[in-house]
DNA sequence: ATCCAGGAACTGT
DNA sequence: ACAGTTCATGGA
């Protein structure tokens, strides 16, 4: 991926099919996340780069993405970094071209196709970020899963306030391994989630779960390894291999938000069934977490 | 009150 | 393998 250093910015040459601007109502689903902040067409994040927080502020300009550092600009290691994060953030590296020649030919995508194009799945790239948010949103409505995530955050991550604004960085599985379930409660996670999400903390701690070892992994492998993990079962598999690992076959084909927006797009009177979603998905072969990460998109018009 | 939320583990057959 | 049950809480 091409970039260019400057001295007070970062400049990121986006891949094709990309628009800052739908990722960025993407991003702003929420009046609850923490870990992002959009202000006048601005996103801003805090990223944890080498132990040293990083505010960064993202923007477009004539199809550029410029990076700037409101506070202070990292060296040059640590903005490869910061570019490897934004770049994985919005799955630059994926050629969506089959994508949309796929979603051409479909009749339920191609409108969304063309309303949303551009649209990039945004990913969650820290792994412990993705496995436990995904818990989190385990049979609750979202605007609690939410609320539990704020909490978490507020709780046991690192933050820096800037100009008024305070930014937050997700907690570390290191932080999170020296919690106690009866802590997590207190937040209001039910028993099972405070042992999940404090179970992976450990098991990542430990070395035996982690990003490096499993993104070598071919799909069915991989799926096999995060459902070994206790809290972990196909549904959220599949959800931390499509925000996580860029796997674009994988497909939480029991996800009630899918369920909910196909139900919105056909017009139908109850949510389909899973055979009824396999028949419909037959064509999505290869593309099966863009076609359900643009029907997701679909319910936040 | 009753049912449903971006499910998963556990239990019994 | 497969279906039924339990977990727990907020919102409609």
């Amino acid at each position: 991926m091409k970039w260019v250093n400057h001295e007070s910015h970062v400049e990121i040459y986006p891949p094709k099919e990309f628009k800052f601007t739908e990722c960025l109502v993407f991003l702003g689903r929420s009046q609850e996340e923490v870990l992002h902040r959009i202000k006048d067409h601005y996103l801003y994040k805090l990223l944890l780069i080498q132990e040293e927080m990083i505010l960064v502020k993202i923007l477009e300009a004539e199809g550029i993405i410029k990076v700037e550092f409101p506070i202070v600009a990292p060296n040059n290691s640590k903005r490869i970094q910061v570019v490897n994060y934004i770049e994985e953030w919005f799955d630059f590296h994926s050629d969506l071209e089959g994508f949309y020649q796929m979603a051409n030919e479909d009749q339920l995508l191609k409108r969304m196709a063309e309303k949303y194009y551009g649209l990039r799945m945004v990913g969650i790239p820290d792994l412990f970020e993705a496995l436990t948010w995904a818990i989190m949103g385990q049979q609750i409505n979202l605007p609690f899963a939410y609320l539990l995530k704020k909490r978490f955050v507020e709780s046991y991550g690192n933050s820096l306030t800037f100009e008024g604004e305070t930014y937050w960085i997700y907690p570390t599985y290191k932080e999170i391994a020296k919690v106690r379930v009866e802590d997590l409660r207190n937040l209001q996670f039910t028993t099972r989630k405070a042992e999940y999400i404090i179970g992976i903390a450990k098991i990542m701690v430990s070395g035996e779960i982690t990003k490096e070892k499993l993104k070598h992994l071919e799909y069915h492998e991989l799926h096999n390894q995060l459902m070994k993990i206790r809290g972990v079962g196909a549904w959220t598999a599949a959800y931390v291999m499509m925000k996580c690992f860029h796997q674009h076959s994988s497909f939480p084909i029991a996800d009630v938000g899918l369920h909910n927006a196909l139900k919105l797009q056909l017009g139908l009177e109850n949510k389909p069934r899973i055979h009824e979603i396999k028949v419909m998905a037959t064509n999505w072969e290869g593309w099966q977490s863009y076609a359900t990460f643009y029907l997701w998109r679909s319910l936040y018009d």
